[in-house]
DNA sequence: GCTTAATCGAGACGGTACGTCTAGTCTTCGC
DNA sequence: GCGAAGACTAGACGTACCGTCTCGATTAAGC
């Protein structure tokens, strides 16, 4: 995640990077934006409450927003399984239920909207963002949208692309605009919007037809 | 949608506010946040373009992100028509098309995403920019959900709190994240998607009706 | 003292000046004055504490310092006595005396030494205090001086505006320099200073001999 | 005259503080002063025609008559000569013409009223002008009157606080007040009142000689 | 009594400088 | 040569007053 200096070959002369300082400007980027928020969180702040110089940040990272995609990358087991649950409807409502619950963090959740209003003025953060985090979740849902077409049992009229946009929006919508906590119920709503007819009572498994 | 001295009565002592130098401020913002993108937009720039003193924009705007709300509200011809139709699916299909329409347009989306990106970060805006702004959105589409309601071609399972998260989370998901066109056939898969061909047996023209 | 408006001829339609505002105005200043130091004196702040608006008083006086001159000339008793004494020595005394318990008034003195720095920073308002102000307290001490000549009492050897230059010199070097107080020994060394012993012959005392 | 950071031992980390600062801002707040006059002096004048920052500035200065002051000191061979020159009468005939000479070059008298102005105003500046400035020319004439009164021609009946007190008052009044030149006959007139009598009639011409 | 003119208070206006803050760079040291 | 400490230039921040202006309400004098 760091975005510089990842040569499978460190060999170089001089001092090697100090992982002691990575570390405690990792940690002390997630404290202060716990403590003061984004808006608050400066690099000089972070500098001092890890003991680096302000240097020593700008070396390695081009953005208090880097730093703290950084902490979250290293931090967080952000990613949610993806792991075959014998279904599309399941794989879909397991990894809802998980991003959900992950967004329900308001440590996490603080931090992504930060990130995502960051993406929006910086435009060089901006493609970072986009190329490495928003893209990493869209593809763990590709894994899951391309075994359900793999399995047949994607319902057909929509296509993946429209589905992630659709299971992602309504997700940073929630995050982003109404505040709303993240629940279980918006989850279960979603994956049968997606999987098809919430059927009514009887057929669950024949109700993605468009026409019978 | 000026903050400030709304009453019905301004009957007060004293100089009246300057509606030219209203205006010049709101244009001198768009204008700005044109040429030099909202990170580059300062109240400082606004004043110096505007031929205002930075105390007549501190004295009527809490931020540079308000100005930009005024300008917006005052400007855009923002708000898309909620006039009936006839069905629920026509409705849902005019809104989303105007709806995508004005996201298409780049200036607009510039402003949107930069006011959405500065209601994370800066929380009393965030609080005006969701009563006033999203709110109003929110409102625009939940008329034709009523309406739909009333005329009983809403489909079943899916509260109306539900359906305006998906609509706007997408729309919004698209500005934000994947910066992809709004194009009419995400609109209409959205339309799609929401009006639900889960419609039981026959009859497609007839499908929305909670029964037949 | 005001500084505008003396025509003899006041004869003109419309309000009058307010002669409360005016008081009210002065009155302001003073009080500030003391309150918050010179520095801290404001046009807003006497507006704001008279009542009045600023209009007002920026249309009857030039500045702050302004205000506070024609203040100190409305309160204070500011003219010492330059009655006939008798003699040269006692009329010098008597006037030393007077100046000296008036500079002893820490308001008084405040505002001295606030209206003499502002004469150095301003140079209009500095003609208008030389001209109005410090002229006429030489001009109190010439009328002593002129009488002393024509009672053939002043010593010879220091012309009249050399001793006038040497008795408000000391004074307001006391003022603004030192902060010592002004104490009736140095009027009086000034007086023996001034009347000298070079009295000849005659000498009462012999004191200031170098050689006897 | 810096007024902060005369410690010893400078062995601190970090980057040194640059003298071609230093001396930029001290010429700038100098030509300035002779440009504008000291009412038009601004710190941010100061650092644009120094290309300093503001910051940098306000490091090392509490205020722009502090940078004056300082500026002053560093420039002007300020401190006139207290050699000994054989008599009392010699060395204060020979001190007070070497500063009046001083106070009759514009430059160095402007810059002088502004910053006895500024004491006024603003009590802490106040008190280093007086602490560093004023008591250090005191200071210089004191040197004489010590070195009279253990040479036994110190006229008896004046303190030498009230002598001085007299020649700076002269001196400063000139300046401030009249704003008449500072003339060599003022100089020897003060002399001669305060070395004694003037010496009657007779002889007018020998008196101010060491010793015949 | 009506008009006319100058006053009054309030307060918005275009400006300027303030002193602070942070950014991002540069320099000097010790390890 | 890395990393801390910290000084550097640069420039926006939000505030405080400046001195000017518009506003509606008063207050007289002259017609």
């Amino acid at each position: 995640m760091t975005p510089v200096n990842d040569q499978p070959a460190p060999e170089r002369p001089g001092r090697k990077r100090s992982e002691d300082s990575r570390m405690a400007i990792l940690a002390a980027a997630s404290e202060l934006t716990a403590e003061v928020g984004y808006a608050g969180l400066t690099i000089e702040g972070i500098a001092a409450r890890s003991g680096a110089g302000k240097t020593t940040i700008y070396r390695w990272w081009p953005s208090k927003a880097d730093v703290l995609l950084d902490a979250l990358a290293t931090k967080a087991d952000l990613y949610v399984p993806v792991s075959d649950e014998g279904s599309y409807t399941a794989d879909l409502s397991a990894f809802l239920t998980a991003s959900f619950a992950l967004g329900r963090n308001p440590q996490v959740a603080e931090v992504l909207c930060a990130l995502m209003a960051e993406a929006q003025i910086n435009p060089e953060f901006g493609k970072r963002f986009r190329a490495s985090f928003l893209q990493n979740r869209r593809d763990a849902l590709g894994v899951i949208l391309d075994r359900a077409q793999a399995r047949g049992d994607l319902p057909p009229g929509l296509p993946p692309a429209t589905i992630t946009d659709i299971v992602f929006g309504t997700l940073w919508y929630r995050l982003l605009a109404t505040r709303q906590p993240l629940d279980q119920q918006l989850a279960n709503e979603l994956v049968s919007t997606l999987t098809g007819p919430r059927s009514d009572s009887a057929a669950p498994a024949s109700r993605r037809r468009k026409q019978p």
